[in-house]
DNA sequence: AGCCAAAGATTGCGGCTACATTACATGCAG
DNA sequence: CTGCATGTAATGTAGCCGCAATCTTTGGCT
């Protein structure tokens, strides 16, 4: 059944992946990132809806559609209140399954992502956006990493050693003076965009964003 | 059957209000603040399909679960692709339709859409139909891959490794920039079709889709 | 208060590299 | 056999970013 179903999507354009345990399927869904699971509840190692338990239980957010052959109306209700998204009964309609996949796939894992407000500062880490008084300003990668993580604490210093760490990740960069560069050049930036806030250097420390005096 | 409902709900402390025409389900929809909507199809005052479709062009999240003695196969793909979350068909057991309005309700509120809308582009991921100002543009499959990935995250960066993901599945596509090509073919084509929005790359990230400056 | 050394600020320059684009080859489908 | 889709590779290009030279500021010390 599986193969038939692969083939189906397949055609469709349809991208998917199949593993037969629930070991495997549990390692897939915690590394990958799919927009539908769909499940069978009879699996070589166990019961599909453990599975579905297990996930929900790390609030794992995949819409999950299980797909069984116990139609009855008490193995649906079970099916659902283990906490599937829908659960569908053999035999089935090819149509009707891709359908729901649809309809799953539309409603997809939401995230909500927070700014970071400063002064008339907004930074938007989803997007690397970075609003100025409400209008969008350009900044390119480094600098923008620097302001970022200044903004993470505003009114707090960040230390040399650490906005370092947050631009340059692991690449040793020792010895020059680029990090004051792009000190600079940001402060241009939100000279020029006539923001609120300031960064100030904290001598032998290193820097802060505040408040504009 | 509305009245035999009601007294389920009502037996089980499940709050719900029950109105008999579309354009009052418009309205309870538009003011009140519900967790799920049931919909029968056939109505007094018209089809119930039309009111997911009113109600999901406005971007209505409320989760809808379509409820009708129409059962058959297109039925039912018709009713999930008008953007309703679930569809039943009677007869059901009561028991059945309240796990899966617990279903509903436990996911909350959606933004489900049969369409993915931003700027004026807009993909059906039914039927991989692309859309540019009203008129459709043909796009293969890849690049049709690529666009629907970006605009489930508009103005959201979207990594490279989640792209090439999204377009190859499992089959490791590596050491090639068969990704910036189709990009660049893309580009081409919402060029060409006068679209809205563009496609600007992250450098050492990936792409994002959004406004046309 | 004045001086000096060290830290920080600023800016032009140039290289590097990721991205863009195009042409071409391959392969599959009708 | 023809046409389109798509991967590959070659080439072009922009702009980021590090460097270093120079200027400014700071704070400690006498």
């Amino acid at each position: 059944m599986a193969r038939a179903l692969l083939e189906a999507l397949r055609r469709r354009d349809v991208l998917a992946d199949h593993v037969r345990t629930i070991a495997d399927a549990d390692v897939m869904a915690r590394v990958g990132s799919y927009d539908v699971l769909v499940l069978d509840r009879r699996l070589p190692d166990g019961e599909g809806l453990d599975l579905v338990a297990a996930l929900r239980q790390r609030k794992h957010p995949v819409p999950i559609l299980v797909l069984t052959a116990l139609g009855s109306v008490d193995h649906r209700v079970d099916g659902l209140d283990s906490g599937a998204d829908d659960y569908l009964a053999k035999p089935f309609a090819i149509e009707e399954l891709l359908a729901r996949l649809r309809a799953l796939q539309r409603r997809g894992p939401t995230v909500s992502d927070r700014y970071l407000n400063f002064g008339n500062l907004s930074v938007d880490p989803a997007t690397n956006d970075i609003f100025v008084g409400g209008s969008l300003v350009e900044f390119p990668r480094r600098e923008y990493l620097v302001l970022e993580t200044l903004m993470r604490r505003p009114n707090r210093i960040v230390t040399r050693p650490s906005l370092v760490e947050a631009v340059y990740a692991f690449e040793d960069e020792i010895g020059s003076n680029a990090l004051d560069a792009h000190i600079s050049r940001i402060r241009k930036k939100l000279l020029l965009a006539e923001a609120t806030v300031e960064i100030r250097a904290v001598r032998n420390i290193g820097y802060l964003i505040r408040a504009k005096a």
